[in-house]
DNA sequence: AATTTAATGTTAGCAGTGTAAACATGATAG
DNA sequence: CTATCATGTTTACACTGCTAACATTAAATT
């Protein structure tokens, strides 16, 4: 016989949901079905969550944690390229192993992450790191840091997108040169790739 | 009194479902509110698009038309890395201004290109007329000029998703150098900001 | 310790969704 | 002229997010 009260249903629910959403991707995944899995009835994770956009956002904020550590690495201060590669790599990484949580995280489902604190400050603690890394590289101005910063952000974040989107979008029309086996001569190389790029945005 | 047959349903349903996808995101977008909106029965939309999806791969097909369209560029023979900005930032300005059509475009919700073979030729073209800039720039060899264009281009596509997502992450919590006001001097010096990088793109 | 209150659970129900099946209409091909 | 087939409608099912009203139990207050 189970007692009345579950005891620790949200953090259930967010385990479960993490689960789901990482293995049908997050439009699959519904309150009832998490609710069943979780042997409650279906509108008890309402006393948790007030919408499925808030249940979404712990996902999410679950997400920006694993990211942030599966970014980290263990250095002193002195940080290389070598290490930036690193981080970059690990970054491509998370982003196609984890594909549909890396979704919910960077989609528009979660809409404006200022209404969720812990959200936000998981997604800035991941952006902070990795700004953290790159002012112990080069002696630039923090600005000048900033801006390199999102710029490779915005590299990594590219790639996960364009090689995942190419890599499932069809045969290639144009053998050698098309897009797929372009991008798989990429994904497969992905630390020279890197390199190169991350060389070019450090000098300029 | 109207006629039993529509006559033009097919693309009016397509020109409605665009408009809405966009104004509204592709998840508020219900085949039923489409055919209300097109004064013909719940399931008439059925005769037309056998799925959601097959729905949602027509307006990912009109928006990669429109994309191709927006990033073109009247360029004789000779082509200079200004034009390449110029595509860079033509493409970047469309995936800001149509956010929830490049959502659809670029996201989960159409899964497999290769089952809408209109829609992966449209994607493709996009892609083609990239490579097809890149290759008069320089005299590369195919590969690298591939590989050079799925460079670029998942740069673009990073700082659109970038951008986007950053400006409405909150506020910025270290001003200055917080994610906010760096994607925002990046967002108005599109311009230089590209020029630099492509810069870096084009030596190496 | 008894009682009030707040947190957390359940049941019932609404409005909306994607989609299938059976049927109606009307344009077109034989 | 008639049969066929594309295109429309009606009805129905299973599912969804979410609300309101009620039940149970843990925690706080007297």
């Amino acid at each position: 016989m189970k007692s009345y009260h579950h005891g620790n249903l949200k953090q259930e629910l967010i385990d479960c949901a993490c689960k789901l959403c990482e293995r049908d991707g997050y439009t699959k995944l519904s309150i009832r079905s998490l609710a069943k899995e979780s042997g409650v009835s279906q509108t008890a994770p309402y006393r948790h969550f007030e919408t499925k956009e808030t249940l979404y956002a712990s996902v999410a904020t679950e997400g920006f944690k694993k990211l942030s550590k599966a970014c980290h690495i263990d250095a002193d201060k002195k940080i290389t390229k070598k290490h930036l590669v690193e981080i970059a790599c690990k970054y491509i990484d998370f982003g196609l192993k984890n594909a549909n949580t890396y979704d919910l995280m960077f989609g528009t489902a979660v809409g404006n992450f200022a209404e969720y604190p812990k959200l936000l400050e998981s997604a800035n603690t991941t952006y902070e790191n990795m700004r953290l890394s790159f002012s112990k590289l080069a002696s630039d101005s923090d600005e000048v840091i900033a801006f390199k910063c999102i710029t490779l952000w915005s590299m990594v974040h590219g790639l996960v997108g364009i090689l995942r989107k190419v890599q499932v979008v069809g045969d290639d029309f144009e053998e050698g040169v098309g897009p797929i086996s372009t991008a798989s001569v990429i994904a497969t190389n992905l630390e020279d790739h890197l390199d190169k790029v991350l060389t070019g945005l450090i000098q300029n």
